[in-house]
DNA sequence: CTGTTAGCGCATTCAA
DNA sequence: TTGAATGCGCTAACAG
């Protein structure tokens, strides 16, 4: 079997007839450096003749950080579309050249320290949000760029909260639209998800009280815009029921709508949809309206089939990916344009 | 603000006045190198004093490889279960010092070994297969463990399959328990599920056929028992429907089972076979038995409520992390106990 | 038995 | 364009 040694810079540089530091300069095309087209040309032959790899963690130790982009999981249940979300934004990440890895599993397994400096990343992204503390370590160990994607404090991030509270507004939009005026909240059941549900039950009370409820659009904006009546008509407050995901607590709930008069609701996410289906069902009750979120393949299979909301995924990871590319490289922030994002698919129960 | 540069080993040698190499040889406890228990501990304080962290990109670079394991995932949508099995394997491997993580998006976006040598594992996990040039291209550098949990060529690894095969019997089994003796087969639409759906759908012909499958058990053992017919009586071949998840061709496939005879069906998952439970109400046809695999939250709210399968996660994650462990500090791999993995949970369907 | 010296692994980058 | 230093930890060879 023949020599199976790696290929280092040192063997282009030699059958390029030149230093590493050529070699390097070629390769990076680093900027204010003039290398002859010559020398240029012989130097990406010898490379790509070898099949010349550089070595990721020669260049992480001596760059400080590597071509990785760090995604830490919570420790709840994932569905279908954060999974989706997740490959999306490997993609996108992957045509600018960062590799996009995800660690599962909760926080309380290891310090999520032991986690990022096992990879030395270019960027960490995480649902929740980071201590004061965690972020500071993060940033001195070189670290570009910390993101939460959701969460109350996070002076960084919360790429995700528009988008969420979206989801609520057009749920809230489509109830209302279509006659309902009393709307009832089904929260879910595990308090985990409430970093979630709190900016989707938000946009909901925007749309009801017919006022914005975060401002859309954040980008690099120093400070989000604070709140503003917008001195419509308020409608009365949504009516907010934890919905566990069975059948008996479910119908307890719907009874409890059904004597306010709530005849339309916007479910957290499709799944305590088909709870609230369920528990009216169960009371053989008609006519209430619900909602849900995500379109998981359930739904259209549900009786009836169920009317819900889907977020695009693509171009969300598409604008979270330019955000973190924009980070690594010290651009400046793009805006996320929510126009189309978020879609209706309206079937049989609202 | 302070100085903020890394502490280094050179760092901690300082001030435990000793060379680097006893505070690398302490820090490791490399065998076979005698310390005195006194300088032991001035380093073992000095390197907790300093708050001292190896750097990974440093071993990484010394030694050839990380302590990472990275998981390359499919491009097809990977569901709850999935998620959980990585997140109880993240959690297994971590108690073994090693971090896992994820690699979401397919094999198109990018040729998978610039996402191994981003990352220089110490051992790489599949779903799907490798090619040989793959495998080789990793051992070469250096990765110790390269295992594709399913698949047909592998001649590593495929470790996922027994319990996938074990599915299929178990809902075989409850079927015909519950007095069902023609049976048929709910197989997924999506041509990227054959690889989970052939070892269910085997599962099930075995027990049809009273027939074991494949040997049970592989682990490291030099030679797998060989498959023995018992004798037994060979029922009627499972009748094979491709399933979509819409109502309509769901009908039509049950409406074929029903010319056939077919009285009970095994589906590929729960969304199958909620799709199964839609094809048949739209039949108004009753009493067909369905039993579905995974036991998604929307299975206990179906009409009627689903029967259906669960796999231990917590003990099959806690195998898979025993075997990658072993192969990286070459020991030899442990065997799977199959007893309690796989479970019925008996509703109204079936 | 204890601990040290010295060099390696590989790419980046400053100063010449 | 290049030589040489740098980032950090591992470990064979060796001295006390």
């Amino acid at each position: 079997m023949p020599d199976t040694r790696r290929i280092t810079s040192a063997d282009v540089a030699r059958h390029a007839g030149v230093s590493r530091a050529t070699v390097s300069y070629v390769l990076n095309a680093t900027p204010g450096q003039s290398i002859s087209p010559a020398t240029r040309d012989r130097v990406l032959r010898a490379a790509a003749g070898l099949g010349y790899a550089p070595s990721a963690a020669a260049r992480t130790l001596r760059t400080g950080r590597s071509d990785v982009v760090l995604c830490l999981l919570p420790d709840w249940p994932i569905g279908n579309e954060v999974g989706d979300l997740l490959g999306n934004l490997s993609t996108a990440l992957a045509r600018e050249g960062l590799t996009f890895v995800v660690h599962p599993g909760s926080r309380a397994d290891r310090p999520i320290a032991e986690i990022w400096k096992a990879i030395t990343p270019a960027a960490v992204l995480s649902f929740t949000d980071f201590s004061d503390a965690e972020t500071e370590a993060m940033r001195a160990a070189g670290v570009a760029l910390v993101v939460a994607l959701l969460g109350r404090a996070g002076r960084h991030g919360r790429e995700l909260e528009v988008p969420q509270q979206l989801v609520g507004r057009r749920q809230a939009e489509h109830l209302l639209a279509t006659g309902h005026t009393r709307l009832g909240y089904a929260y879910p059941d595990d308090p985990r998800l409430q970093i979630f549900a709190e900016p989707r039950l938000a946009g909901v009370r925007a749309v009801v009280d017919r006022q914005p409820a975060t401002p859309v659009g954040e980008g690099g904006a120093p400070e989000p815009a604070v709140v503003v009546r917008d001195g419509g008509a308020p409608g009365p407050e949504p009516l907010v029921e934890v919905v566990p995901l069975d059948v008996a607590p479910a119908a307890a709930a719907v009874e409890r709508w059904r004597a306010a008069g709530v005849t339309g609701v916007c479910a957290y996410n499709d799944e305590v949809a088909l709870a609230v289906l369920a528990g009216a069902r169960a009371l053989a009750m008609t006519g209430l309206a619900v909602i849900g979120v995500d379109d998981i393949p359930a739904a259209r299979l549900a009786v009836p089939p169920l009317t819900t909301v889907t977020t695009d995924q693509r171009t969300l990871a598409a604008h979270l990916a330019t955000t973190v590319v924009a980070a690594v490289s010290g651009r400046p922030a793009p805006i996320l344009h929510t126009a189309d994002l978020i879609r209706v698919v309206v079937r049989d129960s609202a």
